[in-house]
DNA sequence: ATAACTCGAGTGATCGTTAACATCACTCGG
DNA sequence: CCGAGTGATGTTAACGATCACTCGAGTTAT
């Protein structure tokens, strides 16, 4: 097995370039106070013994922080997903390092846990605080090191502006609006097929979208129905959604999202009850499978990515106060009518 | 605006406890010899200023390597997802950390560039080499750090058996599987809808999916038609396919990931072609949406999972060869099948 | 001609932690 | 009653990089 030889620090290449560490680390970082001639040996020296800086020792030293850790729950919800995305290519931009840790729902971490996924105190962290363990880790961190953290997740408008530390999108607004738009199209009432809170059991947390869709029945003087509690998973959407499919009065389904809505799609073509003609449904996020699923879902837009931009913006803000703090914003939710909705059928 | 008080060091620690900072390092590395009431002391010193670790020091220490990170482009396919779920499982049971850098398809990464990802120089890596810029990064790594790199990807028992740093599944394997499902169930020939090859091009690269259908196909003597080469988004797959869905002769379509197939049934339906009446459509992943569309998608599953519990498992090895080496095993493929699969109309 | 300034490069301290070695107080056997 | 062993600590030196200084030589200003 070939000897696993160590690697060159930048005292190897100054050695080899016959001048001091200092030069080294001098050209490494761009530093204008060098001449040319040096420059070059140095380069080749750096050439010659493969050398590459090492992250960790930089950072250490006190120089520039230039790593965020994301910690969030499941990464397989397109949500996350897509905003994990857009801070990864935001910190990219600037050079950052990205470091992801996943916590497990199933798992209970004990507070100490949790902190201890940062590689140090006083990480930057950005949290994706959707689910149970997410709430959980922010509370921790908002415990112990609240100067260095931005938490992603749904709020109301106020909630978002109040907040030093929130970056999110306007969860309620967009159920509102989806629910508006059934009620619209004729339907007498909304049914509500619910993502889990934040606290894990329906009705204990927030519940963004709930609330929207709730609240605009009622400004409708319609009948508020209660909402159907359901897992993250296909599999427990589609049994929690059993009831609702089953029952011929149900005309209107607003899920909690795109994942529930085609569990309650396919529950409602195994139930016999034609889509959109005896029932309409409506997702929620716009996961890419939803427009090629058929027929295809008419689902809220929500731009993800946008947000985790900005949650890498309010955070370097909140790091470094020199960085201007990005005015909040949230994006706008935006209604996408494909073929799951549409007018109920006239009653026989 | 809050002061950032600095966080509290091993040394502030050991003067409140009034002992030698070493002493604070045993006590937090659990050595045996510190008498029990010096580790009281200790405790509550920790307890009482929020004292954590500092991981970075810790391994610039020379203690041992305690993570790794993953290099992979697109996270959001399943595969890559899973296997990333088993990486993390993996390396999370024994304190390893998991650093997860994207690489940006779109974006051509210059060699250094590749390395600037990693925080060290010899920082064990995993590679998920199941596209372009993942075949680079396995490249470049392979030049620069081969003890410290895993790939993982989709080759040949043969390949993985010779390999010493490559962990993966049987892709040709499972695709002949499925080409001989659908043969056997009455089927002229098998087409298919391929994804990009680990070039970027299909044509160049290798293309284990692809060349266990064709070969299957040769093997039964049935004609092989040109596979239609797509790229990985729904979008590119729906228009690739059109041709295929427009014809009538074309019986069966093997597609090269479960995405795909989604995109050849809605293709199908608006076609007007009955699935699986008039064309039997089988994905590959067993991508948890699959069993919930409409007709559900018949599908080979691979357990992912496990793979990345491979690879991680095979890099410890690699870097520390007092681990056993894992012996090369890849999880058998299985067929799934639902109801988009059948077989063919009967000739009129 | 001499003080003042600029430019290039070197020296030493520092970051938080662990490894290796040194010290010191006991206990135990002869 | 003394040397060896042992168990609990303290001391010093890395680890790899940056930063704040310092210093000498050459240039410019007075």
């Amino acid at each position: 097995m070939a000897q696993p030889k160590k690697a060159a620090s930048i005292w190897d290449v100054a050695r080899l370039a016959g001048v001091s560490h200092q030069t080294v680390s001098r050209v490494v970082n761009g530093s204008p106070r060098v001449a040319a001639a040096t420059r070059d040996k140095v380069l080749d020296a750096i050439a010659e013994l493969g050398y590459r800086p090492n992250r960790l020792a930089r950072s250490l030293a006190g120089g520039a922080v230039e790593s965020v850790t994301v910690l969030a729950a499941d990464t397989s919800l397109y949500g996350p997903e897509a905003a994990l995305r857009g801070i990864e290519k935001a910190a990219r931009s600037l050079d950052w390092s990205v470091q992801i840790s996943v916590l497990d729902p199933a798992d209970t971490h004990s507070d100490a846990d949790i902190i201890a996924r940062l590689p140090r105190a006083g990480e930057p962290t950005i949290i994706m605080a959707h689910d149970e363990p997410g709430m959980r880790a922010k509370q921790v961190l908002l415990d112990t090191q609240p100067q260095a953290m931005v938490a992603i997740g749904p709020y109301t408008a106020e909630e978002l502006a109040a907040s030093p530390w929130l970056v999110g999108m306007d969860d309620g607004k967009a159920a509102a609006e989806a629910t508006k738009y059934l009620l619209d199209l004729g339907h007498e009432t909304v049914h509500h097929l619910a993502i889990p809170t934040s606290t894990g059991t329906f009705g204990g947390g927030k519940a963004h979208r709930a609330e929207g869709w709730s609240r605009t029945l009622r400004e409708a003087g319609r009948e508020v129905p209660d909402p159907v509690p359901s897992g993250w998973t296909f599999a427990e959407a589609f049994k929690a959604v059993q009831p609702l499919v089953a029952d011929p009065s149900v005309t209107a389904i607003l899920c909690g999202n795109d994942h529930l809505a085609l569990a309650t799609l396919r529950a409602a073509h195994l139930a016999g009850r034609s889509v959109p003609g005896d029932l309409s449904i409506v997702g929620f996020d716009n996961t890419p499978f939803t427009a090629y699923t058929t027929p295809a879902l008419t689902t809220v837009n929500q731009d993800f990515e946008s947000v985790g931009r900005g949650a890498f913006e309010l955070l370097r803000h909140r790091i470094d106060g020199s960085n201007p703090r990005p005015k909040p914003s949230w994006p706008e939710p935006e209604l996408i009518v494909r073929e799951t909705s549409g007018p109920p059928r006239p009653r026989s």
